[in-house]
DNA sequence: CATGAATGAGGTTTCATTCAT
DNA sequence: CATGAATGAAACCTCATTCAT
């Protein structure tokens, strides 16, 4: 899987067809990494479940590395569409609700599809290269940096971007560490009251 | 690299020559991993860099897996020694000079071979067994778990083991992002005191 | 050569081309075998000299184990279907003719390509589960057993089972090692006669 | 295993403790080969087993090929020294007892160590040329040949040559194949009655 | 003579990718 | 555009054998 090839889609999915058929390789690749693991997931072995022949996954995917790479982005951006909407429902309430209500909503969002998320996240440093892995994190931090910048007045940290920087790598470590080893933290209330208490006691 | 096979040393290095095979390999191995990532860590190539043939390497570990094994138990034992040493002396402080006693110790215990270290956390997933990983954040965890304890009566938490799996997992994600991702903090005083606040606000 | 791995034809064989790349591979194996003897018997050369690559090779066989067998099946299977052929024609003639007859026979389907079947039959034990082998010749005796019982009236031995093992063997073995150490045997017609001397005294 | 190196040993054992080595070395080899398998039986873990070093095997066998070739050397001498006394008893018998004798005799023979005779046998042509297999068995018939045509007048075949042929090739199989297939016929005395009568009906 | 660390040619196998049909 | 047979670089690993100590 070399990093150097090009993995910008091959072809814009403008077809109904291929648009279909893009979702079934990517369906097909996210079946095989949850219920396979990541090295039975090779191309053939994807195609094959995908209905396609491999000749077909290469039409849509200039090689392996697009593919896992476009399947995290639909993953992350599923993920995200989910915390962003709730960022929005929360902007109005006071702060202490609001990182109660981000905190329930990371680890809902990391309960959707835990077995598909931890593999790709462990393996994330074999097909992406480090800049886009950072790039996505750092998207997280902006939206957070943002948002309590609205709010700066009622926080008792200084350095926001800092303190956006810990608090989301802390969130998103403790939800994902839940999510992939302790997955009797992820619905235990109690847990979600301790890990809000952390960030609450940090930021007012 | 098969999960299932032996993963013992092959050979003990009892003899001083074998001692030194043993060494070049894992710095050779080690040397590969920082300079030109994990792909390029093929067993031949270590034992070229290493100076040794290919059989040599063979003779001293069954596979490569147990060589990144054994290098990864080499890192991870020499940091946990320069941690236990820092929980030791801190045993009879203030929990406050203690909390940050601790943060300036990861960050610095993370920077002393932060490359390395973070191709081995990355790609540990792909020849440990999952259940090792976790092995060796358990112990982590007990550690602290056992030192708070200790200070009981000193804590605003109630659940002693919930808060050490908090606290000791954002510790070492904020230190391992700050080692990796954003060397700038490592040794920024300002990074240190927001960490240890993080921590103390929440325990104390 | 590992036993336990699995042996079953990876790909079927549906179109043409295929299936002349199977029997090019068996066919180069074969030379291989004959010419030059099973330890040349490479993945590698095998490939080489069947015009493939080594990738092909291993599309239609998941190993040389596997490869192997089906070598060795196709070649007994042009054995028996000689065999079979012959018992059938000689099911209405006298013992005394039928005997002479089965041996002729036997005979004359181990000149076909005896260095090949001295090979295989030598090295089979290599390659071959012993249950498979064992499974060979009991359809053999088998065969032979059937046919004696519908005899049993005209022999002399009263235990079928014991006597086809007996005479199923020392025809296979004598066979067998006239073609592969005395090949002056195979065709001396005084050998054709002791040997169902041999069977005819017995039996008879 | 190359076939084309020097076999013969490197060091006569004219002194004892070497000869004490060779035995050990040999044992040993005849442990592994009985318990484990020809596949498990590389020179390194012979050594080990017989407590000498890798260098002190090759003092003794200038490769692998030797040793094999020496140990099967071993089993077949004592496997015919218990077939020749048996065939000087009988020398004076009736043809017809000497014949059940024989049969006797070669099932006890077998019956002494099966496993390594079988392993010996199944991979003799992986480490002996063979011109050298044929000269053992040539032996077996020569010594076969003599005794028959010291009773020739009491015999109704006329080539006595091939007569040995048949007789002492179906002979050794059938006790082979009962010692490694059938192990219920080796101690079946109803067995050892067939096959004599199959040899006696033959020749007498 | 003994030792055993070292050697390295060469074996089997995988899998991302191409291209003739 | 789809197909899938074919490709082959490159990975891991074994084991008979040597030779400096």
């Amino acid at each position: 899987m070399n990093r150097k090839t090009a993995t910008s889609p091959r072809r814009k999915p403008s077809q109904s067809r291929s648009r279909d058929t893009v979702s079934c390789i990517l369906e097909a690749a996210a079946h095989i990494l949850r219920q396979e693991g990541f090295e039975k997931a090779t191309t053939n072995r994807i195609a094959e479940r995908a209905g396609v022949s491999i000749g077909s996954l290469y039409q849509y995917f200039p090689n392996k590395q697009a593919l896992l790479m476009a399947l995290t982005h639909q993953h992350m951006t599923e993920m995200q569409a989910v915390i962003i909407a709730q960022l929005n429902q929360v902007a109005t309430q006071s702060l202490e609700n609001a990182i109660q209500a981000m905190v329930d909503c990371m680890l809902e969002a990391h309960a959707s599809d835990p077995e598909l998320h931890r593999v790709l996240t462990e393996h994330a440093p074999e097909f992406m290269p480090r800049e886009q892995i950072q790039q996505l994190e750092d998207g997280y931090i902006a939206l957070v940096t943002a948002y309590l910048r609205q709010r700066e007045s009622e926080l008792q940290v200084q350095n926001i971007e800092m303190a956006s920087f810990i608090v989301t790598h802390t969130l998103e470590t403790l939800t994902h560490r839940a999510a992939t080893q302790q997955s009797a933290h992820l619905n235990d209330p109690e847990f979600r009251i301790q890990v809000a208490a952390l960030l609450k006691r940090y930021l007012l």
